[in-house]
Formats: structure tokens, C-alpha cells, sequence
DNA sequence: CGGGTGCTTGATACCGATCAACCCACGTGG
DNA sequence: CCACGTGGGTTGATCGGTATCAAGCACCCG
């Protein structure tokens, strides 16, 4: 089994700079560390499964968690790539029973997890808390459309180039991007298959674009937003 | 100009039975029906475009309220439709400066328009009103979800038959749905061209779905489960 | 009766999934 | 040092699903 730890103070400190807990008070922020406790996942270890009763929901503290669901026949489609600093499942703080999607363990994981039941009273009477909430469920709602805004008008190469200005420093003529993961972690957030991922990025290199490992090179930023 | 109301009784009631506004106390109810306006738009009307300053959040009365996106060369993908009693554009609440799409009225259509700003402050003061924009957040956090999964695992009769079981109620054998818009607005709701939903409901009289108008007979419930 | 509009049907094209083979980098053990 | 296996990635061939384009159909309303 899994660990269950106290924060050690380079969790704390990880911790204490996600933008969520950012944005607490310092009586808000003191109080959220009270119900919070510290896990770690192995590679391809689950978090949770859809339809299990909801206890918590999490914040990554290292690692990259994958969302996911399973259809029928056992395909299976990421809904959300979580990066350290990342929030997820706290949309079962209004009243959700059960986890409506699967968690796993990208690499190895430490994620901190919050007790749903406290927090929804912590969030009574803290302001800060339920203001907190409130940002990033705005945040991840805002990227869910945007996800299905792009899933249902870009092409395979219109979604990478995406990707990858957004990775990009805002203003630059030319950058080199490190991947965070695998490219076909990457090619489950896109919402394609690893061989459609790999093609897009060959299509790419015709606008600029090289690729050595997990290191990117993009020569022309200019050219990949003509897309 | 489109006229801006003041709240009859008929859509003071209307609003107040929306899920948004029951979960409300009396006071909270009292203090966000003084910064709420009355709106009617036509057919095809715009209430508001990507990019423009959000000003308000909005909740449908009457009609229909399309939400899209466009690309580049010109075609659009929905994001949502908003039946009455939905809330749109609330996610705007924690600190947008825009709006991320664009909103059409699909008929003619009333609808309660929040002042952004003020509703921000009474949040501050009023526990409910925090907790009913939390609510409202979380419920289409997870429909957006739904259907980036849908989108992603699910093939157009698929789509079409798990829409028609959601209006199926509960626990019924067979069952007659009438289609609370067009079916080319369905089609859009389901990320599909109008020919493509036409197909899918071709498709699936074979398993005991008749369409008249729009009048969907569904002789077989359990039939559909099994896609 | 004429002319919308919304829907259906057919033919075709395109995109991406899938399956299979291969490549390469790496690690392991003989 | 080399044979081997493994895992991630690429490449090619094929298939299926949906968009797109075009034409025809049904209904409503003037």
C-alpha cells in the first residue's frame, strides 16, 4: 500500500506555491493544511476509479496524473493531464458521491489529498476557500470547452502547433521546448493516437519544426500560428 | 436595441425556480434580484462575442441559447446549448476579462443577465451565493467532461442513442421524446453535421427508434443501452 | 401554385484509428 | 563483447467514420 504521510517541508513549501493554495490567507492556508495529507503513487498505480465513492480530491505535488474514462469495449480517452500544481476531482465538493473518471499514475507521483468532507466546511467559513474553489473550477471549466472547441474544429497538426505555442515564451521568434512527458502521454492529451501524433509532428517539420527525443525546436513561431 | 426589462412576475417566478436561483435563501435571493435585467434577443441574435469585455453572466427563461466557437476559416463548433434554467458564462465570476465564445440566441429567446462585478461582491458577503456558483461550476465541469469523453470514444449513433436515453426517463420499456429544438441544433449539440445525425437516427431504426418530426418513438429501451 | 426551409439521401474525400513491421537506445546476462 | 529482449517511437498500408458537396424530398405558408 501506498504511504500516508505528514508534510515533510518540501512538500509544504511545493505545496504552499500551487496558485491554489496561493491564494489562501494565511488563517485559510493554516487551516486546509489541518484536513491534507500526502500520497505517493507508483507508474500506472490508480488514485481512484469512476464510479468509486468520492473521499477526496487532490492536488499534484510532482509526478503527472492521467484523467480518464473507459468506454465499453476498454478504449480508453484522457480527459485531462494533470502537471505538478494541478487541482483535480474538486468538483465533488458540490455534493458529488462518486469519482466520474479514472486516475492514474503517470511516473512516479506525490500528490496531496484533501478530505472532501472537511474542506466543504472549511469552505463555509473560510471565504478564501470557497473563492479558491471557485477560480480554479472557472480554470478548468474554461480549458474543457476550449478542449472541445479544438477536438471538434482542429486537425491533428492544428492541435500540436496549439500545444506547442502555448509553450512557448509569449513573444519569442524561435524556441526550444522540453516535453514533460512522453510523447504519447502527449498524444492522449490531443486526443490522438501515438501514430497520429508522430505524423503531425513530421508534417511539422516543414513549417520549422524538429524534433530530437523529448527536446523541441521550433525555428518560425510565426509560422506555426498560420495554422 | 433589444429592450432591457425590468422582471414581470411571470419571469420573476420562472427565474426563481431555476436550480441556480432555488438553491438561494431568502436573502440572498432578495439582494441578486436587484442586480438582475430582463433581456429578449431574436432568432439568430448575438448577446455577446468572443473577446468582447464580459460584463455579465446570464440565465436562460425561454428558448434556446447557443454557445460556440469559431476557427480561423470560418466554421463554428458548439460548446454547449442552454436549455431554460441554464446558467452560462458564470465561470467568468473569478477574474475574466472576456468572454472565451460566442452566445446565439437560437429562437427568440429571454433571458436574466447578473452583473458580473456586483455578484462578485455579493459572493463575498453571501455564503449561498458562493456555494450555488460552485455548484453550477462543478455540474458543467463535469458535463463538458462528458462529453470530451463522448467525443473522444463514442461513434455518431452511439452519441445520438445515449442523448435519447437521457431524456428516456428512468425506467422505462419504450418511450416518446419530443425534441426540444431542431434537429440540425441536436446535431450541433452532438459535435455532428446535420446529414450525420440523420444517418445515425437511419441507423438506429433498426433498433426500434422512429422519428416523426420531432417526435422520437423509442420502442426498445434497453436495445439502445446496448451500444 | 410557387418558394421558402429543414431534412434526407447519395457520392466522394479526407482524416485519423488500427494493425503490423521496423528502428533505435538501452539494459541485462551470458 | 556480443546476443538478446524491451519499450518508445516511427513508418507504411488499410479501414472506417464523418465531413463535405450536391441533389432531391416533404412540409409550411404566403
Amino acid at each position: 500500500m501506498n504511504k500516508l504521510l505528514k508534510l515533510n517541508q518540501r512538500d509544504r513549501t511545493t505545496l504552499l506555491h500551487t496558485p491554489f493554495m496561493a491564494s489562501l490567507g494565511p488563517l485559510a492556508i493554516e487551516r486546509m493544511l489541518d484536513v491534507v495529507n500526502v500520497v505517493n503513487y507508483e507508474a500506472r498505480d490508480l488514485l481512484f476509479r469512476e464510479r468509486e465513492p468520492a473521499r477526496s480530491f487532490y492536488c499534484v505535488l510532482s509526478g503527472h496524473v492521467r484523467l480518464f474514462r473507459l468506454s465499453k469495449d476498454g478504449r480508453d480517452a484522457n480527459i485531462r493531464i494533470c502537471c505538478p500544481g494541478d487541482v483535480f476531482a474538486e468538483c465533488l465538493l458540490a455534493a458529488g458521491e462518486v469519482y466520474h473518471y479514472n486516475a492514474q499514475a503517470v511516473e512516479s507521483v506525490t500528490v496531496a489529498r484533501f478530505d472532501l468532507q472537511r474542506v466543504r466546511m472549511l469552505a463555509d467559513e473560510e471565504k478564501d476557500v470557497s473563492k479558491a474553489i471557485i477560480t480554479s473550477l472557472s480554470a478548468h471549466l474554461l480549458s474543457s470547452l476550449d478542449c472541445i472547441a479544438n477536438d471538434r474544429l482542429l486537425t491533428a497538426q492544428q492541435r500540436l502547433a496549439h500545444y506547442l505555442l502555448d509553450q512557448c515564451p509569449d513573444d519569442s521568434q524561435s524556441a526550444s521546448i522540453r516535453l514533460p512527458f512522453q510523447k504519447s502521454l502527449l498524444a492522449g492529451k490531443l486526443g490522438l493516437a501515438p501514430e497520429a501524433l508522430s505524423r503531425a509532428f513530421s508534417t511539422l517539420r516543414s513549417a520549422g519544426v524538429t524534433v530530437r527525443g523529448r527536446v523541441i525546436e521550433v525555428a518560425d513561431v510565426n509560422a506555426l500560428k498560420r495554422l
